[in-house]
DNA sequence: TTGAAAGCGCTAACAA
DNA sequence: TTGTTAGCGCTTTCAA
């Protein structure tokens, strides 16, 4: 134990074959003879020999891994997502190395930085909440590896992506909503500097205006993408005068806090207010009343995102042309609206 | 763009440096003047230099890198243990990378192979439901790469190990059944080749024993860890004859399954029959009603495993006392008993 | 303080 | 069919 792993050479040794003929041997090689080759698989095997794919990688300047950056983990979404491109990955023979930013800037770069060191093949990625700017990425491309976004995509940055149909979903379940007869409907929105936070609230405002109802700023409050946030957006239109007909929020979980906090406050989900969300959450479907929302298919995202990649990598060429694949979204019509 | 990345070759050639006085200046190392230091920095930043890590590990004959094995990411389970494992490691720069065997042992076996090939630090796993031998395992430690269980252990291998007090946990629910006046109480079990299905219908049966309850083969029915599993569970129960009072869940998943096919089949919970499940999962609080259960800390069973895993890379000498960390539970008690 | 040489494990091109 | 040489990018040891 603790022993030196062993290599072509200790192979080449015991076998007195010169190593560079143990590692074609091992690779099947035409050039070597088949009597060879079985003596040189049997000690392997004795050996117990696992090629080094560092020296591998270094050698063929090239490694055989995606490097995947997520706010977290703990999402249904973003592990559906993984779980997706992890099945692309392996069935290329490709390896997956997750990284979690937890919304934070800075910890993305660092993930961004070690990423390149490892020289992964290429990059699939969901922004931070806090990112900002897309530099970093951008030294992603200057080192050729290429990157695809998707979801949470950077706006200032060429790059394929992958996105599902943020306007068009948050559109048609705000239309869910008038068609209901809501009247009054409020819109809990993500950040502004988040692609998606942008997006649906871009849907909101179209449905509103599409159908002759005027979008008041003061329906609109704006914060981040958890449970906490959405207790904290009820709050702020609790202050802005009576309560709205009805609520959007951002995501399942901002529309989660809402749901509970009209719940405490004694009023009745859909009956005094009624609550949607966007994303289908796990959870979304048990809530009482289960939430009306809509549905992205992130298992299917994180295959297109991976084979996307996957694509740039096999060809380097041309580089410029960028995708955009739009993913379509369901609405989830439950009893929460 | 996709020009050759940069290495201290580059940048010693433009600084008439030698590339291993670069090398050395970029460490930091006390050998070089704070002048040479200074440029070389200076022109890194400026050629954006990123060090490659892979040439690196192949120097160093190691690498920075956890492997960690699960069988699905797409459970809040494993991703919380992957969170608080991901972190202890961040705090030490270790890179993780993640690989879901899909409770497949073949697939897991590809994935040690894997992790063997880049050379790993040390690997943390919970093994696949279908795993029966451990000799995939003791490859790893043949080549002197440490292991860490947790969770789902693999009894006939000396490794350290991180579990939940699944005996514990398990009699301390059944425990609370009893003591809530349920006699005839059953138990879905998990598949008799894993831990803790082992442990955790041990733990049931202890229970039963202490109280003077017989345990009565026709209340256990084993089965796997999925929703679909309690569903089937049930109706085994059902075609045994009246139905029992209280049924204990291998895990949160098959109590869902059960809890929603009782409901289904027009009982009432817990009035008919209480179910009550193991694990905590998110869901299973908002479940109607909400499920009894036991909650394991997943976050600090990563922390705690990675971080034993870390101590055995930093000191491979002493590899033979294996330890083991049981991690004690939490009885969650809700309305479903 | 800086430079030179060697080697990590592997593969590709070429020579015998 | 097998062997030789060189080199991927880096670090370590020793020499200048």
């Amino acid at each position: 134990m603790a022993t030196r792993q062993v290599t072509v050479k200790d192979i080449a040794r015991r076998l007195r074959l010169h190593y560079t003929t143990v590692s074609k041997a091992l690779r099947d090689h035409p050039d070597i003879s088949s009597a060879t080759k079985q003596r040189v698989l049997a000690l392997a095997e004795e050996l117990d020999y696992h090629p080094n794919s560092i020296a591998k990688s270094l050698k063929n300047q090239s490694t055989c891994t995606l490097g995947v950056i997520v706010p977290t983990i703990k999402n249904d979404f973003f592990s559906a997502v993984i779980s997706g491109a992890e099945e692309v990955a392996y069935d290329r023979e490709f390896n997956t190395v997750v990284c979690q930013s937890n919304e934070s800037a800075e910890r993305e770069a660092v993930a961004l930085r070690t990423l390149i060191s490892n020289r992964v093949a290429g990059v699939l990625i969901s922004v931070a909440q806090t990112t900002t700017s897309g530099s970093g990425f951008r030294a992603l491309q200057r080192q050729g590896i290429p990157l695809v976004f998707f979801d949470r995509v950077c706006d200032d940055i060429e790059a394929d992506r992958v996105v599902v149909d943020d306007v068009g979903g948050a559109r048609r379940v705000v239309e869910h909503l008038i068609e209901r007869g809501y009247r009054t409907i409020a819109h809990a929105a993500g950040p502004p500097n988040t692609s998606i936070g942008r997006d649906r609230c871009r849907g909101y405002l179209d449905a509103l205006r599409a159908h002759g109802l005027d979008g008041d700023e003061k329906w609109i409050v704006h914060g981040g993408f958890e449970e906490a946030d959405g207790t904290a957006a009820l709050g702020a239109f609790r202050s802005r005068g009576p309560m709205p007909d009805a609520i959007f929020a951002v995501n399942d979980p901002v529309a989660r806090g809402i749901h509970a906090e009209i719940k405490r406050s004694g009023l009745t989900i859909p009956r005094d207010v009624a609550v949607a969300g966007f994303g289908d959450n796990r959870l979304s479907a048990y809530l009482d009343p289960p939430l009306t929302t809509v549905s992205q298919s992130p298992y299917e995202i994180g295959k297109i995102a991976a084979a996307m990649l996957l694509r740039r990598i096999d060809e380097p060429s041309h580089q410029c042309l960028c995708e955009t694949e739009v993913i379509p979204t369901q609405l989830i019509v439950r009893k929460s609206t």
